[in-house]
RNA sequence: GGCGCUAUGGUGCAGCGGUUAGCACGCGGCCCUUUCAAGGCUGAAACAUGGGUUCAAUUCCCAUUAGCGCUACCA
């Protein structure tokens, strides 16, 4: 609750090597709450000192994802390729203090000194060969040879630092190596950048990836030799597949955009992910059960470093598309038509109602999606003439064709009908299979299939009156010359 | 291999020395019912193992095991 009071500065600093992938939206999401929760400043900056990975439609892909989220930012992007400036700087102090030296070696000899320790089963660390040559020496070789710079690691003693959610962390020096900070063609490394960045932009919290644990100790050290005041580190555990690897490409989606191809709303995506690693801890509602739908302002309000688990986090599909029906149905359907209105737009349909009558058929049929795609996929028969008919259902449901002329006279008694009401519908229906000395429940599964070419609906008689008269009689007296076409497939389901 | 982190049902979490170990997703059953969802009721399902500490360990400590991460002139 001390939070609230505080002014904090965090970052999201991703790399553009890559699309926005879930792990670091949901890094992005956490320094996000935690910004918001605490009145603070989140930063976003673009790690790009890799000029050989980065591209600027990475940073494109990764500002969309982020915005598809709904996560905004106070200050940046910031990129890293247009501080080299700051970095050199820092890089400058820190040889002039003698925290780091000039490593003339070159990657070749690395490489291959690496290989014979790892042959002879010692750790494979820079030996600190150069490190070792006097400072006149390195002076005059500069001139004449290209170098990198390395971090001098005090030979003995312990880096310890404190993490918010994983308590005391220490690593002994003895098994950090002197790291590179400048390569030998001028740029720096991310342990460079990262720390001067930090530094320079006032950061009170580094809220990242786990994976970034082992490098950590490595920035403190440079905290410590610039004489910085460290942040508060809070390690967050990572997302891995159902496999329990870490999550990657090979696990399918691992793009956040590609959920929104999915047809995932993008609140319940959110609401998903800042589950995955955190929770508000108990909070029962009336019925004494924990509570998961949370809308943006409870997460943020909720939001705590401490509530952030220590164990990584399995992504669980199932859970997603449960959080997705939960919060497609509670989503009012004007702001539902925008989203669905770009499903359409990939098949190419535009549709030509009024906005009204489009509202109230999303209104009848929401409680019944999976997602966004349904619309534009399982529910077309609601919304246009030229619909596929689910061969399943017409297999279960309209395979005889004593039932099929059943619904064509049927369709003869609705022309007539001077009332088209749910109940008037209904009436109708139930009087004319009464007639027939046949089941209401033949007719109601057959006219559902021939009406919306699913065997799954809203209540049928809902579904007339949302449909009208004249489609419902047109579709009915249509009900003999359904065919399934061989090429025609079931709704993909997700 | 070395170093680090982690360890409650299948999954996500709750628990913070004494509980019939709770909730959610998923799964099974029943009810409701014109289909399918939803909703209501209900069932199966977990404290990794071994040592300590303690009157008492899921909870604290250590070890083992397992998983993950790092181990680059990538970030």
């Amino acid at each position: 609750m001390s939070e609230f009071s505080q002014k904090s500065r965090v970052r999201f600093a991703p790399s553009p090597t890559g699309y926005l992938h879930v792990g670091g939206a949901r890094t992005a999401l956490f320094n996000w709450l935690f910004a918001r929760h605490t009145g603070g400043t989140l930063i976003l900056r673009i790690e790009d000192t890799d000029f050989e990975r980065s591209s600027e439609s990475m940073v494109e892909g990764i500002l969309e994802g982020m915005t598809w989220l709904g996560l905004d930012w106070d200050e940046g992007p910031f990129y890293q390729s247009k501080r080299l400036d700051h970095y050199t700087a820092t890089a400058a102090k820190l040889l002039a203090s003698g925290h780091a030296y000039r490593c003339f070696c070159t990657k070749e000899e690395l490489e291959s000194r690496r290989a014979a320790a790892t042959a002879a089963g010692r750790p494979p660390m820079y030996d600190q060969r150069c490190r070792r040559i006097p400072s006149a020496e390195s002076e005059s070789r500069a001139a004449a040879e290209t170098f990198a710079l390395r971090f001098a690691v005090p030979g003995g003693g312990a880096t310890t630092f404190e993490d918010a959610v994983l308590g005391t962390v220490s690593f002994a020096n003895s098994d950090l190596e002197d790291f590179v900070l400048v390569r030998s063609d001028g740029i720096p490394t991310y342990h460079l950048s990262v720390v001067t960045d930090d530094i320079d932009m006032r950061l009170t919290h580094i809220i990242r990836g786990a994976d970034h644990i082992s490098n950590t100790p490595k920035q403190v050290l440079q905290y410590n030799a610039l004489g910085a005041k460290l942040p508060v580190f809070a390690h967050v555990p990572l997302i891995l597949g159902p496999d329990k690897t870490r999550l990657s490409k090979r696990h399918g989606a691992t793009s956040v955009i590609s959920y929104k191809d999915l047809g995932i709303v993008p609140e319940a995506f959110r609401n998903f992910l800042a589950l995955l690693g955190w929770t508000p801890g108990p909070l029962k509602d009336a019925d004494g059960k924990d509570r998961e739908i949370f809308d943006s302002a409870e997460l943020i309000r909720l939001f705590s470093l401490e509530g952030i688990s220590k164990s990584n986090a399995v992504f669980n599909n199932d859970k997603l598309a449960w959080f997705n029906t939960e919060y497609i149905r509670a989503y009012p359907s004007d702001k539902l038509l925008p989203l669905i209105e770009e499903e359409w737009a990939k098949i190419g349909f535009t549709p030509t109602a009024p906005d009204t009558e489009l509202l109230s058929l999303i209104d009848l049929l929401k409680p019944r999606a999976r997602n966004l795609r349904d619309f534009a996929t399982a529910f077309l028969a609601y919304f246009r003439e030229d619909f596929e008919f689910d061969p399943a259902a017409v297999a279960k449901y309209l395979k005889d064709d004593p039932v099929r002329i059943l619904l064509v006279e049927l369709a003869s008694h609705y022309e007539a009908a001077t009332e088209f009401t749910e109940a008037s519908t209904e009436q109708i229906l139930r009087n004319f299979a009464e007639a027939h000395q046949i089941k209401a429940g033949i007719l109601i599964n057959g006219s559902r299939v021939a009406l919306t070419g699913q065997g799954v609906a809203p209540s049928l008689f809902a579904v007339m009156v949302a449909l009208g008269k004249e489609r419902v009689v047109r579709r009915l007296k249509a009900a003999t010359e359904i065919v399934v076409l061989a090429t025609s497939v079931a709704p993909v389901a997700q």
